[in-house]
DNA sequence: CTGGGGTACGTGAACGTTCACGGTATAATA
DNA sequence: TATTATACCGTGAACGTTCACGTACCCCAG
């Protein structure tokens, strides 16, 4: 039963490190600052006594003084609203504290990947301090977000990513763990085992390909006889994805399980009420929109993969502002773990999302 | 693909009201905060045209000048570190943007409910100014909780709550929703039915009663023809739980699905093994603790419902500091939604707790 | 008319930091 | 030696708010 009472006497400020070397505050902060007009040997100088005192700058004051608002651009699609309008909740919610210091402002493209260039290009020539995107086409992407580095403007990823780049970091699920989960859940759903189909966008998409390995390591792992019979790509586009669910299903006619990796997932449900399946095969979905939500509800989606987006636009934000107040970087990869909504806890995360409205 | 760039022109601050009426800016401090010595009239004025004039004061500057810091005491056991640290993280994490405007003092207890009224006593006296618990004892800590709030010190309950009284909020999650959850995963473990039994400490608490109201429901939801034979009683004792477990086990031979609503899960772990029907009865338990870790990990637990105390500890905080800041009242209670846990998913959130401590 | 007490309001300093400006050495040049 | 340039450093104002203090005014007793 220990107490630990505060122990900090005073903070010590810029003008007790001044005091400490017989400087005045001025050349302490040309020191702190890297400005030029200073000794390098009084500029070591305080730098030591200013760790060695323990100096932490006074934002409130810093703030105070230099009345700089950090505008920071966030790029998100319109398309799935409850998703992307979730995100924005987020990284909303995120920033509110740290208003007026901090100031958001949003920016639209239609639906993922459409006119993101053209958005951050307008938002580089606005001047903003950081950005928040979620790459619909990295490649395309990359150059500016080269060019965004070279001023000095941090970007965070979220949802997606775009590897291999100077971003600041990325806020996204983990593929690998997304994939592995609904593999465990499907086995769990299927203790007598049985074979299973895993319905994808693109498999060359990084993301995708990783679901796809987490899926099989858990179908593995498990040992209850679940077996993956069939990948499918479905080109996120309805038209193909329903005809290979059809497909798929007259292929199989004892098909058990199905795991559906990208938000596509309406066409399969619908091929399965086409093939009067619905009920006979569990389905594994990816993340949350409207017209899933009777789908669950009626349980003939057992389980839905959700990324959390309110919580993936928090982190975003925090990272991009820490960085842009005191430079710390976050890891290179911010990790969120994915959460399995069902029919017990959909309420709960919808009433959530129409609460934080108000 | 809408823009809005940033409008706010010039934040209106305590001297534009002034010099919109015409008086000083002492008197409109003195409005603002509800001080005596000014005239009923030029109150209402001030107030009225700072309402007028969307004003918002200048935090950073509030801050400044009146260097007060709030300290928040956090009151929470010790046993089960895994949690509890967890917790404790999420408020130092919370908190950290915050610095120096608040600071935490963290004060623990052995074990829930253990000596809290001492810790709370102690709070009180070294006037923090305010206070997040975990209860233990509701009914002991209730006259203290009153004390606090006649003193203006908001309390906020975290993982258990003290309802009925004058707390501030209560940061928990939903026992409604975390039964449902429950009963929800063992409906599709056991898709082909089967006997279920539910462990709890105590029936009276209501948190319990309200896990097994969920636990229920979501059985009946679901149709797949599984029954709950039996509600255990294991009143937080490990004996008590291992001679019920057995006993359980031995009444239902053909048991299937067992659901730990406590803590306290281990005792029902061991008696499976015992009777050497670890793998023939699907395990849901409650939150997450070292011990549970190598079950998960082999498959003896099928999922782990968890209170997300990184969550948690978060929203507690933030609650408070708001509270503190202008005064904005919490809702009443803010549901935390429950995770998940399984073996897919349990790295990375290890990973995560110990990730963060660098 | 003077003085005392009260109410209502103005004044200025301070919080810690930033930044433009001004000052003082020393060295380089005429 | 006088002048200018350069490098380094001190000084003071300002940011928006709070708070102690000062002051003008009115009312009424002496």
């Amino acid at each position: 039963m220990k107490a630990r009472p505060t122990p900090p006497a005073h903070p010590v400020g810029i003008k007790d490190i001044a005091r400490a070397i017989g400087v005045s505050i001025g050349t302490v902060d040309r020191a702190l600052h890297d400005k030029p007009g200073i000794n390098p040997g009084t500029r070591q100088r305080v730098l030591d006594t200013a760790a060695a005192l323990g100096y932490r700058p006074n934002l409130a004051a810093r703030h105070l003084k230099s009345r700089t608002t950090f505008r920071i651009s966030a790029h998100l699609p319109e398309e799935i609203a409850l998703f992307w309008d979730s995100l924005r909740d987020g990284i909303r919610e995120a920033a509110a504290p740290f208003a007026p210091t901090l100031s958001v402002e949003f920016r639209s493209n239609p639906r993922l990947g459409e006119g993101e260039v053209e958005l951050f290009e307008q938002a580089l020539a606005s001047g903003v301090s950081g950005i928040i995107v979620a790459p619909g086409d990295p490649v395309a992407l990359k150059p500016l977000i080269l060019q965004a580095a070279r001023q000095n403007i941090p970007v965070v990823c979220v949802v997606t990513d775009a590897p291999a780049c100077e971003r600041l970091t990325s806020v996204s699920a983990d593929p690998f763990t997304v994939g592995s989960v609904a593999g465990e859940l499907l086995s769990r759903f299927l203790p007598g085992g049985g074979d299973v189909a895993f319905f994808t966008g693109w498999l060359g998409t990084e993301d995708h390909a990783e679901k796809l390995r987490g899926f099989g390591s858990s179908l593995q792992a498990a040992r209850s006889g679940v077996n993956l019979v069939s990948v499918v790509e479905a080109h996120d586009d309805e038209r193909v994805g329903y005809r290979r669910a059809l497909a798929v299903l007259e292929a199989h006619g004892d098909l058990k399980g199905i795991y559906v990796s990208t938000v596509n997932s309406m066409p399969v449900l619908r091929a399965l009420e086409r093939k009067r399946r619905t009920g006979q095969v569990a389905v594994v979905t990816t993340d949350l929109f409207p017209a899933l939500v009777p789908r669950i509800r009626a349980g003939q989606v057992a389980a839905t993969i959700y990324q959390r987006p309110v919580s993936q636009g928090r982190q975003a934000l925090q990272a991009l502002y820490q960085f842009l107040l005191d430079g710390t970087r976050p890891p290179r990869r911010i990790k969120v773990i994915p959460h399995v909504v069902m029919r017990s806890n959909l309420d709960q995360l919808l009433e959530r999302r129409t609460g934080e409205k108000q």
